[in-house]
DNA sequence: TTCTAAATGATAGTATTACTATTATATTTG
DNA sequence: CAAATATAATAGTAATACTATCATTTAGAA
């Protein structure tokens, strides 16, 4: 089992970036560039030329840095899904397996060595800083219907089932993961920036513990 | 009490736009621009142009459109504070007040005809639609040190307190409310655009419901 | 091996954005 | 009425977000 694929939908980049060397290292810079630039200071202009490469040739990858981005949510998306089916295998209850997920969703990544140009620590902090972006545009419905969006809703209905399992009667289960997963992300995001908007200190348990508790008890 | 005066921290903007007229058409238009264009096809060209005067004078105003969207919507949480204040003066419970809280945080605005400069319904869109963009950027810990999340952060505060009323052991109150805010916006946006994140049907009781047993068991 | 197609590099160019600056003309205030 | 202030009109700049063209390199098929 050493190949391992994150598929994406097609219409998430012109060519597919997996596929051939330059693309790789597209890829690769790109999340090292949206780290340390963020969003709106990354340009197609400063990947070329931090892979020795050129602006036009990262255009031919992808349209705009937009694309790139919902590229690199969803492959994120894909990514912590296979992580999911892999913890689960070993865990019988749902409820074992929601608070798994929870742990997955905040906890750092480790560096998976069959994937050498996805730094996923990286990606993970671009998620965390990024990713409302997505899909707050004027383009939304367009993009949703070309799947931009997809992995996001795939793991929210994973995780809907399990609760229905643990409460066949619970009413809102897709709110309540969508609200969850977000929560993840942007509660990390206040530990260290707007730390007001948090009870959590530093490190990731505080954040886990509040999600599980806030899960748990309105399946219930 | 005819006069109604939200103030905002005056490291939003350069020169108050309450005070003045053209200020006062400056909000006005943009705040139909937002929501007609969103943040990112919006232009202080195309407010210049709308209100017959020119970029230049939207610039005397405000630095860049990043300035103007974090004063409208710290405007709207000024303003949700004045609300919810005036709504639980008949309120007894904490209980009453939170559920009360909700239903502001989700259910449409009326327009204040003491402010006719500000339409509050457009303004909740913005919010909605483009809320997170204020403080997912590399400037964020600077801007908060100038009060850009203040009112964010002040409506947190106070619903945190009405939960340790319910249960004073309860550990995670910011926490808590921070995500019970955002769900009040993304679950808007899901039920509007990408409604498999959310089992709330169009219209926003389903929503308020699924947000007022969240926190109540949460809290319990 | 050679031919062909595809991928990339190099370069140029355009429209728009996000500003800054200057000067002239109103308008307000003391 | 003078002085200060606000606004309008205009110009200009650097960066962004692309598109286009053509030459060269590389890879794959015949």
């Amino acid at each position: 089992m050493n190949a391992l694929n994150i598929t994406v939908s097609d219409k998430l980049y012109i060519k597919n970036p997996d596929e051939t060397e330059l693309g790789r290292k597209i890829l690769s810079k790109s999340i090292e560039l949206l780290n340390d630039l963020g969003y709106e200071h990354f340009t197609f202009k400063k990947v070329g030329l931090a892979i020795e490469s050129t602006e036009a040739s990262v255009y031919r990858y992808f349209q705009n840095k937009h694309q790139l981005l919902a590229f690199l949510i969803n492959w994120y998306w894909g990514w912590l899904e296979v992580k999911m089916a892999n913890e689960f295998i070993v865990l019988n209850t749902p409820e074992d397996k929601l608070r798994k997920a929870i742990e997955l969703l905040v906890y750092p990544m480790d560096q998976d060595e069959r994937i050498p140009h996805i730094n996923e620590n990286q990606l993970q902090h671009i998620v965390v800083s990024e990713y409302p972006k997505i899909y707050l545009t004027k383009e939304v419905d367009q993009e949703n219907q070309e799947g931009y969006f997809l992995g996001y809703k795939r793991i929210c209905d994973t995780l809907s089932l399990l609760a229905l399992q643990i409460n066949p009667d619970f009413k809102h289960p897709h709110s309540l993961f969508a609200t969850v997963i977000e929560a993840a992300q942007s509660q990390q995001f206040f530990v260290e920036h707007l730390p007001r908007l948090s009870d959590a200190k530093k490190g990731q348990k505080d954040i886990v513990s509040f999600l599980t508790h806030m899960t748990i008890k309105t399946i219930q």
